[in-house]
DNA sequence: CTGTATCCTGTGAGATACTG
DNA sequence: CAGTATCTCACAGGATACAG
């Protein structure tokens, strides 16, 4: 046995928690906020928002409205919030009818590359995955 | 003008949507797939219990409950997802009392260079989000 | 200790209708 | 066109109790 219980080598990051009583965290008072940021990636809205941004460059609200097949709703929120955390922004056009066009910000550009490094992971294991879970579920239907 | 609704050439990803009428995923039918697998990264616990593991090796069930403040119904289910999908290991000990032990599985291994670019990428912006927010907050109190 | 089974609540998110 | 305002519902997720 010897280390468990301790951190490896190759510890790349400390984990905050939410509330309740963690351990991990006296080293990194910032990973708190990580997870807080890490959802936001989560978040499937914003990832697929950004990911549109980066590619089409720029994007009307109806034109994304209508790529991604989100409601009206959730698509306002996220922009804000997007918006609101400086990976966005927003142009607004004061014509008849008004026109508004969004585009990535710097650091929207510099998600692309975390987001894709996770998309290429997520495609190169997909049958990887799939095989996993058809074993899993073949081997607990008994 | 010039390039819009034109992908740019950095693209990277092309994203399936949900239902809806979506107009990107011509190219790519896995990236319907992506999404899902992108949203399993989304989930918070899960992240969490992946770094844990990475972090410490191995684990067993409390030691992770503990560890993160999760509530044993949610673990529970993370854990058999991650089983599930072939990132992690269980080890059952027939002992008495019973002992399981958890860790990752080659593939689960793998998953941490994606999500560390990602927690990376969130502790060098957290700063810059933390500004982006005060300035927008403020802008917007007027 | 390692779970499963209930119950209960807050929130994520769609549908719809209205405004500038 | 680009949103905001409601209403509604399903479900994520915590608390609790029980089981092997």
């Amino acid at each position: 046995m010897g280390n468990r219980n301790l951190p490896q080598e190759g510890t790349f990051l400390t984990l905050g928690y939410t509330k309740g009583t963690a351990v991990l965290d006296e080293r990194c008072p910032d990973c708190k906020r990580i997870n807080e940021v890490l959802s936001r990636v989560g978040d499937r809205w914003s990832v697929l928002v950004v990911i549109s941004l980066a590619e089409y460059g720029t994007l009307r609200f109806n034109e994304l409205k209508r790529n991604l097949g989100i409601s009206q709703r959730m698509l306002s929120l996220t922009l804000k919030e997007l918006e609101r955390d400086g990976l966005v922004n927003r142009v607004y056009h004061p014509t008849i009818p008004p026109k508004v066009e969004y585009n990535l910000t710097e650091m929207g550009q510099s998600f692309r590359e975390p987001v894709s490094t996770l998309g290429y992971w997520a495609l190169d294991n997909l049958a990887k995955i799939d095989a996993a879970r058809e074993a899993y579920d073949e081997a607990s239907a008994k």
